[in-house]
DNA sequence: TAAAGTACTTTGAAATTCAAAGTTATAAAA
DNA sequence: TTTTATAACTTTGAATTTCAAAGTACTTTA
């Protein structure tokens, strides 16, 4: 077993990465909202989150807002899990 | 700019992100050092450390050790600044 | 002399990533 | 009413990356 064992690959990309702390701290956030903190363009928002919710690690939900439709972003008890984890072994890597 | 702007791409990969962790914290390392650390092989890691030599973020040695060829991996201060620059990155990036 | 160690390089296939363009549906503006 | 805008994708196709496995070359140990 390597040191880098428990770093999480789906968490190896910036953008995941950034979906995944946006939502550890924010109960969720929408589709703009995550558009315009990680500067992404919708095409790869759209890719990279899906990849996290074939993973059960967010949860997107579509609902309208007035008549505007509205995409939200959570993340799952799975995916917190899983995060924190990822973390632990960051900074086991780093702090050695 | 967005969250993800000062995460260093070139340290998006694990076994990357691991050849620099342990760099950080060991004067030098070599070859079958590193293999045995990080658990992965011989042509992974060669061209992981290339890629990151060729970004001048660490140096290759060759030497002979006795009669047995010896390659040995160090750090840059230009490889220790973006590593540090990258560690600021993700905290900021997890602990907003 | 045969096997094993050191440190790769090469290969070729698979997977990933990307921006750009296209899509669908509603709504506001001119 | 035609155009433009917003929202949230999907599709496409090319480029890049990643991977394990095999090959290389030289040395040493059994």
């Amino acid at each position: 077993m390597g040191l880098i064992d428990n770093i999480n690959k789906l968490f190896d990309h910036r953008i995941r990465l950034g979906i995944m702390s946006i939502l550890m701290v924010n109960e969720y956030v929408d589709f703009n909202g995550l558009k315009e903190l990680l500067d992404v363009t919708d095409g790869n928002l759209a890719s990279h989150s899906k990849t996290l919710e074939k993973a059960e690690y967010i949860k997107i939900e579509k609902s309208f807002i007035g008549k505007k439709p509205n995409t939200r972003y959570t993340i799952t008890p799975l995916g917190k899990n899983a995060f924190k984890k990822h973390i632990d072994a960051l900074e086991n890597l780093i702090k050695r």
